[in-house]
DNA sequence: CGGATGTCTGTCGTGTTTAC
DNA sequence: GTAAACACGACAGACATCCG
């Protein structure tokens, strides 16, 4: 926690070059808050990093986002600074920071790179959103194999032996889903109804009004009855009159987004949402 | 009561990738 | 080459809860 404070301090309009500067030259915070032991402990040493640093400032979406001079900036030249001062031999970074200022933070230690890592690669073809994930090595370290080449031998036999569809992240028990059923109701204020097998009862209008419009353009588009398709996925969190977010075309479960916690996923075949435990397997 | 804080919900845009 | 499909989070408003 205490290497978040360093890089909070540092926000300011005075750019991420000098921002690197004041955390290369900070004092370094060895000890922090230790859940496990109730106190403070020391920083552990490891040999192998990795880290997930927010993507807010370099997502696509983010209109404003202002990339390495945003306000999570500072944080990677903070987790840059704990690789270099600690010796750490190997980190891997899942985040899509621009290559040339992770250069510039490491580039004279470690070699850098780049791995473009697609679900279809660990045989989830039926899920969307592909990462990066940045694998930095001291260059200190005996190099056996090139990570990209490596990388790229596995995912080519992964892909050839795994392949999901939407329907194979479809398996909640009736439990589950009931209960997901019944924390709706309570959310939104309706009343549960333990026998009724569809749970479109629970869908606000908008949503309703979302389910129709992708079924008629999903009969359209198709000529089919949507409830036959158990690859059939509708995000109804957005208006399908400006965007469509379905399986229907790219036959993957679509892209789950941070705004949308509790937009829902909507299986027209199965008449219920994707719960979480669903969601966290997509 | 009413302010602070937290949760839920819905709208918004555009550069890149894919399909034809 | 062109058009369609896609990826993706900030933000704001409504509403709920807590606390003095």
């Amino acid at each position: 926690m205490r290497l978040f404070a360093v890089a909070r301090c540092c926000q300011s309009v005075t750019g991420f070059q000098e921002n690197a500067k004041a955390v290369y030259a900070s004092p370094l915070v060895a000890c922090g808050k230790c859940l496990a032991h109730a106190g403070t402990c020391k920083v552990p040493h490891v040999d192998l990093d990795v880290s997930g640093l927010p993507c807010v400032d370099n997502s696509r979406i983010n209109i404003k986002r202002a990339f390495e001079e945003g306000g999570t900036g500072p944080l990677f030249a903070v987790w840059a600074r704990r690789l270099r001062v600690y010796g750490i031999p190997m980190a891997i970074l899942e985040n899509d920071f621009k290559l040339g200022i992770l250069s510039g933070l490491l580039g004279d230690l470690y070699n850098i790179y780049p791995l473009q890592v697609k679900t279809d690669d660990v045989g989830h073809s039926g899920a969307s959103r592909n990462r990066l994930y940045i694998i930095v090595v001291s260059k200190q370290c005996e190099q056996l194999k090139d990570p990209v080449q490596l990388y790229n031998f596995v995912a080519e036999r992964n892909r050839s032996v795994f392949s999901t569809q939407p329907k194979d992240y479809v398996f909640a028990d009736e439990f589950e889903i009931q209960c997901e059923a019944f924390e709706t109701a309570r959310v939104r204020g309706m009343t549960f109804r333990s026998s009724e097998f569809s749970l479109a009862y629970l869908l606000n209008d908008r949503e309703q009004k979302a389910v129709l419009k992708l079924d008629e353009m999903y009969m359209e588009r198709f000529r089919e009855d949507p409830r036959k398709n158990e690859n059939l996925v509708y995000f109804l969190g957005d208006d399908p009159s400006w965007t469509a977010s379905w399986s229907a075309v790219n036959h993957r479960i679509p892209t789950f987004r941070t705004n949308c916690g509790t937009g829902k996923y909507w299986l027209p075949a199965a008449q219920r949402w994707l719960t979480s435990s669903e969601r966290l397997h997509g």
